[in-house]
This record gives C-alpha cells, sequence and structure tokens, in this order.
DNA sequence: ACCTGAACACCGTTCAAGT
DNA sequence: ACCTGAACACCGTTCAAGT
C-alpha cells in the first residue's frame, strides 16, 4: 500500500530570511484594504506572505502589535499642504481634508482606530499643524484645543458613517431594499423624511464634497468671524 | 471503581418554554454593556440566560440578527424633547443631545452601529422629528438633508472617540504613559502641540460639555442667520 | 416546538522541535 | 536567529437527538 502524501497547501514558500518588519506591514494592509478587517487572519496575513503562521511572531508579538504598527503606519502617511500659507483657516481646511483622505482611501485605518486603544504619539505632526493654525486664526488656547479635538471627531464620524454606507450598498440587492423601504414609508407618520427621501439619498452619496459642507459650517462656527 | 459524573458546568438551568426574544436583548444588552463587544459570545449569553448554546439559536437565526435587534431595541430607547418649541434650533439641539446620551451610555449601540450594516429603518423617529426641525429653521430641503446627515456624523464621530479614550484610559497605567509621553514632547519640533498639552488633556476629559460646544458651533454654521 | 451535547471549521497563540 | 507543525483554548454554527 503506497503512503499517501500530507495534504500540503499549494503555497510557494518564501526563501529564509526574507522576511522582515516592512513587508509583513504591507502585506498587512494589502489584506486590510482588499478583504476588510474581519477576512485579517494571522494565517491569512501569513499566507500571503507565503510563509507558516507562526513566522510573523518572530517580528511582533501578536496581532494587537501589528494592528499597532498598521496604525501608525497609515496615520504617516497623511498628506499635509505646503505650510505658510497667509489664510491659516483654509489651510487648516486642507489638512482636514488630508485626514478625511487618508481614512476613506484606506478603510482599514478607521477601523484599526475604533479597535485599539488611543496612544500618545498617533500622527503628532498633524494634531501640531492643526493646533497652530488654529491658534493663527486667532482662537485662545482653550478654543484652539477644543476645536481641534472637536473636528477630529466630526472627521472620523464622517468617514466612518461613509465608508459603513459604502459596505452595506456592496451587499447583493441592498441598494432595492433601501428604495423599497422609503417608499413603503408612512408620510403620515413620517412627513418630514418621506418628503426629504430623495434629497437624503442624494446628499448621501455626495461623499467628499458632503464632508466639505459639514467642515466648512464647523470651521464658520468655530473661527472667530474677521 | 466509582464512576465520575462527567464536569457539569455549574449553572442553574432555566426551566423550559421560560426563553423568548425579549429576555435575550435583555441579556445581550447587558453583557454588551458590562464586558464590551469582544466578550459577547454566543456562550457567554447562553450562561447568562441559564441555557444551553443552541437554545438562543430558537429564537433568532444567528449572532448577526441579535445584533441587530440589540441595535434596532437601544436606538428606540432615545429621549426626545417635547415637540412644539417655538425654537426649533434649541429643540434641534436637544434631539441631538439625545443621541449623543444613548451613545455613551450604551457603548454597545456604537459599537454595534459600526459593525453592521445600514438599514433603511433604524430611529426613523429621529430622522423625521430632525428634519422637520432643520425645515423650519428655513433650510431648503437639500440644505436639510445635508444637515441632518452632518449632525449625526459628527454625533458618532465624538461618542465614539470618547468612549475609545474612557476605554484606554481604563487600563493599567494608562494615564501615566500618556502623561509621560507628552513631557517627552520635542518643543522644537512640535511647538504648537507642546504648548497646548495640558489645553488638550482638559478638553478631553469636558466629555458632554465639549460635545455641546462642537455641536453649537456646527449649528451656528449651518443654521441661517436669524 | 423547544432545548440539548457532540462535532466541525474556524480563530489567536503556546510550545517543542527543526535548520 | 528564524521558521515549522502540532496542539490548546477559544469562537459561531450545523446536526442528530432528546423531551
Amino acid at each position: 500500500m503506497s503512503v499517501s502524501q500530507p495534504v500540503r497547501p499549494p503555497r510557494r514558500r518564501a526563501p529564509r530570511n526574507s522576511l522582515n518588519p516592512d513587508r509583513i506591514l504591507d502585506a498587512a494592509v494589502l489584506l486590510l484594504d482588499r478583504d476588510g478587517p474581519e477576512a485579517f487572519t494571522m494565517r491569512a496575513l501569513a499566507e500571503q506572505l507565503g510563509v507558516g503562521t507562526m513566522a510573523v511572531y518572530s517580528y511582533f508579538k501578536g496581532k494587537d502589535e501589528i494592528n499597532d504598527a498598521v496604525a501608525q503606519r497609515l496615520l504617516d502617511t497623511i498628506e499635509l499642504p505646503p505650510g505658510g500659507s497667509a489664510d491659516p483657516g483654509s489651510e487648516l481646511r486642507e489638512v482636514c481634508r488630508g485626514v478625511y483622505r487618508l481614512f476613506t482611501e484606506h478603510p482599514s485605518a478607521l477601523q484599526l482606530l475604533t479597535l485599539r486603544a488611543v496612544r500618545g504619539d498617533d500622527a503628532i505632526i498633524v494634531i501640531d499643524r492643526m493646533l497652530g493654525l488654529l491658534r493663527r486664526t486667532g482662537l485662545a488656547p482653550d478654543e484652539a484645543a477644543r476645536a481641534h479635538i472637536v473636528l477630529m471627531q466630526y472627521t472620523v464620524g464622517s468617514a466612518l458613517w461613509r465608508i459603513r454606507r459604502e459596505r452595506a450598498l456592496c451587499e447583493e440587492g441592498a441598494r432595492e431594499r433601501l428604495r423599497a423601504k422609503l417608499d413603503a414609508l408612512p408620510a403620515g407618520r413620517y412627513p418630514a423624511l418621506a418628503a426629504l427621501a430623495p434629497e437624503l439619498m442624494c446628499a448621501q452619496g455626495e461623499g467628499t464634497a458632503l464632508y466639505e459642507a459639514g467642515l466648512d459650517a464647523m470651521l464658520r462656527g468655530l473661527l472667530p468671524v474677521r
């Protein structure tokens, strides 16, 4: 009787010593952005790298440490506008747009940020830049601090809302189900919603333009009138 | 040799037919709020109910359906202010505060909302109420729709930011580590951040007051001047 | 109809072993 | 030092069985 070979995963083995933290993080970002965070497993990561599951543990203590490192790396790629503009308000606007762009282009960054704990050294360059600009618009120290946090909260919430909606609409027949629900709305009980349903659907689809509308409103309300 | 009894989990069995969807959802909310979403497992839920793991499946198709039902139930508990006030702007403010309060009092609601897909019939009463008030302030239909979404985005982002921070600060020595990081900040490289560190820490701790500061700013920028 | 325990296919991680 | 496979303690869920 011939001894059958054990079933081997059809995986090209990477040569020894070809692994390193950077290659691991590249693969992690790829998987996260392509398949979403729930599909990001240590086994999938190793598979992507062409390596045994436990090889990654030689470079990172565990999954938490990888999540941390991915978040750090992504936050560092936020594109900032050139400094020294005459108008701190519009420069501030550009910084916020840069943060928003990262989160919508890398949905994984957002999900990671909602999962892992806050660290003191996240995106310090961005924070410093925003605080400086807020001070230059004439805000007092405590007002500038509050304005910064509130702007980041809106930016994160806006990106999260958008990602969630786009993920949901990808599902089979989601668009039709949503429309059917809106059409079946009892206009007597929810008059305003029934009347504004088309406008709501339209506004939801505006994406970045909608974010900017809210951002401009918030800046108008936050910054001193000049 | 005496036959040893199999190891039984020390769980009081609930009497037959005592289970129902409401009791299941009560237990789910309890676990979610007390131990956080990562500790909310089907096995823990059954244990809490004093029942075998699979009993819950007689009432819900699976965990997703339970998540959905919990989110629905929590969104329905949002407290709305009495209607018919003369000032739609301040009534709108109250509605937003109500939404914020739900999310900070039930962190689980927020986490569920970021996980599960958007459904058309989430908190319709709240949406209808907000849209009506926005129209009464004098906004055009498309402006009201945009304002509503943007206000919800800020509210969700603000609550998420706060929950995240409070969860992180619960961890052992987190406060000290954060302070150490802020003290070690190179003031030459990050002058604005180094100067405003105390104000930032203070503002982060303000909680609801900080949310309201941002909400008022956003409403100022959003609503027509009267 | 309501509820059970065993089993299956996953997951992150520990451990002893191989090069 | 770098990497491996087996094993452990989890997870959600399927299934056949019991009442």
